[in-house]
RNA sequence: GGUCUGGUAGCUCAGCUGGAUAGAGCAACAGUCUUCUAAACUGUGGGUCCUGAGUUCGAAUCUCAGCCGGAUCACCA
């Protein structure tokens, strides 16, 4: 924690703490920041301390304020009931430069845990498209993964794909009767999905469909060749296109297993749960009880079939002895909380106490016009889609802001997908949002292109210095003015930044975190110049290159490329 | 109805483990490009922090009740 403002909190709380005696994590607790900047740094309140003392707090804060002083801090004033720290702004300008260019891409690294961390994310269905909801799970997803390797994790990242069940009944049905291979061949998510689509239409009018549907599936499960065949087509074909979005959203799975794979691994666990004495007949259905208030846990219907839960608890289990995990994310829409709650309550019961290390992280939904979006009736929205009408508005706002620019095909996708991204990872996981493609790619504002344009700013002022000769210097830093202050104040925040969206599990509040930084450092650049030749170019070189290096990582964990020029 | 979750500016939202005059972005209006990329910066207007009690020296923040919205409540995933 070298070098950031953590040093200067510490400090002060250690005089207070010399001072009165209190407990030191106690005063550094109570120790906060002015929400006014005039009033310094650093603030201890010493309402606390009225009763012990019998006086009343600003003549207490009067007393601690002139019996302290130290080098770190330029000034500590007692203002009403406060004691206000000032820092010695160039101290903590120069600290952080220094931490932060010598570490590079690394400032903000830590250790705050390892092990493996298998993160279950994205999993669309084989042969729907993929949905802005699986979006949220994809990058969610992919970011906490970045977050967490930051701080000493090893995440593994899981793509539990779709690609069984009775769906895939109905979709071999519909295909023979409606379907034909070229089309498939052609455009295979578009025709199987709307294959999909015109099951649950026709079914509505025609239910012995559905019984059609469940004697394919049926074969499925028996190996009938023609049904197996059919699945894996489709399986392959689904996959190939959804890994072509994944390279578009620069995301990487190091697991495919779906729910398959898992098919042979669920009598054993049915198996498990009997010899535990933890099954339960209930309404012809075999269930776990789970306790008064809450709903039996099913994990056979009454058909004798298994359903999702039976497959997560094989899943579970299987990763347990797979990846040893320390623990184990589930980024899936807060729809499945009940899922995951009953989840982690069987497990427990089978006498699995790593089940207190699943966590559920669960995510807002978003609807169209207000309305939930339903793949069934087809009212989705495409990812594919929104995707390509990103990149084709960053591809025109480039030719109308830099035409000269040379890979605008390239700033235009990283430009497009980056506002997709930023716009999904900026709120709340927990917030439902309803979409809107010009709200979603937005270029300006609070925005991914905001910062994206902060740090192409930042590096263009670092190729003009090296063209006139000029470099960083961490030698002889004395930049007094405020605006370098500021942001070198959030330069130190960083790390702490990362240790609380680790802790959260929330990619929002780096997102934010990298807005509040490109917003100090536009006001910088707005209000000084910054190749002057003098002898604090140097120093204001290395504030610029500190301010690109952590505004790059920061949307690097997000899942963001962050273009040099744009 | 039970459980979970949310209600902050016209809109979308910040506000960390309670602290000093409640903050951004968008939208509106007014400024700033012969000077490091104006995708930026500056200024103006705009608020009963859902309501009511309680805890506290102090509450947007914690507790309880109520009102409103969302999710969910075993044989889909």
């Amino acid at each position: 924690m070298k070098g950031s403002s953590m040093d200067f909190k510490q400090k002060a709380a250690d005089l207070i703490v010399a001072q009165t005696n209190l407990p030191a994590d106690q005063v550094f607790g109570l120790i906060e920041r002015p929400k006014n900047a005039k009033m310094g740094d650093y603030a201890f309140p010493c309402f606390v301390l009225a009763k012990q003392f019998k006086k009343n707090p600003a003549a207490i804060a009067g007393e601690i304020a002139e019996s302290i002083s130290d080098e770190a801090f330029a000034k500590i004033v007692a203002v009403g009931p406060y004691v206000n720290f000032t820092i010695d702004h160039n101290l903590l300008i120069a600290q952080t430069l220094q931490a932060v260019l010598k570490q590079g891409q690394h400032y903000g690294d830590q250790e705050l845990g390892k092990g493996n961390v298998p993160i279950d994310m994205s999993s669309p269905n084989i042969a729907k498209p993929m949905s802005m909801g699986h979006l949220r799970s994809t990058v969610i997803g992919n970011s906490i993964a970045k977050i967490f390797e930051k701080v000493g994790y090893t995440p593994v990242k899981i793509n539990y794909l779709g690609d069984y069940g009775t769906q895939f009944g109905k979709l071999i049905t519909a295909y023979k009767k409606w379907g034909n291979e070229a089309d498939v061949k052609r455009d295979p998510i578009h025709y199987l999905f709307q294959y999909y689509v015109k099951f649950h239409q026709e079914a509505e009018d025609h239910p012995e469909l559905e019984d059609e549907g469940r004697a394919w599936f049926k074969k499925l499960e028996d190996g009938d060749q023609e049904a197996v065949e059919l699945w894996q087509w489709f399986r392959e074909v689904s996959l190939k296109e959804f890994k072509r979005i994944y390279q578009e959203l620069g995301v990487e799975f190091d697991s495919y297993n779906g729910e398959a794979f898992y098919n042979d691994k669920m009598d054993a666990v049915v198996e498990e749960l009997k010899d535990k004495n933890l099954l339960v007949e209930s309404r012809g259905a075999q269930v776990v009880e789970l306790g008064q208030d809450e709903n039996p846990a099913m994990i056979l219907k009454s058909d004798g079939t298994s359903i999702y839960l039976t497959r997560d608890l094989a899943a579970a289990e299987w990763r347990m002895k797979e990846y040893n995990f320390v623990k184990m994310l589930y980024v899936v829409g807060n729809e499945q909380t009940e899922h995951f709650k009953q989840l982690k309550a069987v497990l427990k019961k089978m006498g699995y106490d790593w089940s207190d290390d699943i966590y559920h992280v669960p995510f807002g939904l978003i609807t169209q016009n207000g309305k939930k979006l339903s793949t069934r009736k087809g009212n989705v929205v495409f990812l594919d889609q929104v995707l390509k009408d990103a990149v084709k508005l960053a591809r025109a706002q480039i030719d109308a802001k830099n035409p000269s620019l040379a890979n605008k095909d390239e700033v235009a996708h990283d430009v497009g997908v980056g506002a997709v991204i930023f716009h999904d990872l900026k709120n709340d996981r927990l917030d439902n949002f309803d979409f809107d493609l010009e709200e979603v790619v937005r270029f300006e504002g609070d925005t991914g292109p905001y910062v994206q344009y902060t740090n192409a700013r930042a590096q263009s002022v670092l190729r003009k210095a090296k063209a006139l000769g000029k470099e960083a210097s961490l030698a002889d830093i004395n930049l007094d003015d405020e605006w370098a202050f500021q942001t070198a104040k959030d330069l130190a925040d960083f790390p702490r930044i990362i240790a609380r969206a680790e802790e959260k599990f929330e990619p929002s509040v780096v997102a934010k975190y990298s807005l509040a930084l490109a917003k100090k450092f536009n006001k910088y650049y707005a209000n000084v110049k910054i190749l002057t030749d003098d002898e604090q170019l140097p120093a204001r070189l290395a504030l610029v290159e500190a301010v690109s290096t952590v505004l790059t990582e920061a949307l690097r964990l997000l899942g963001v490329n962050a273009p040099k020029e744009m």
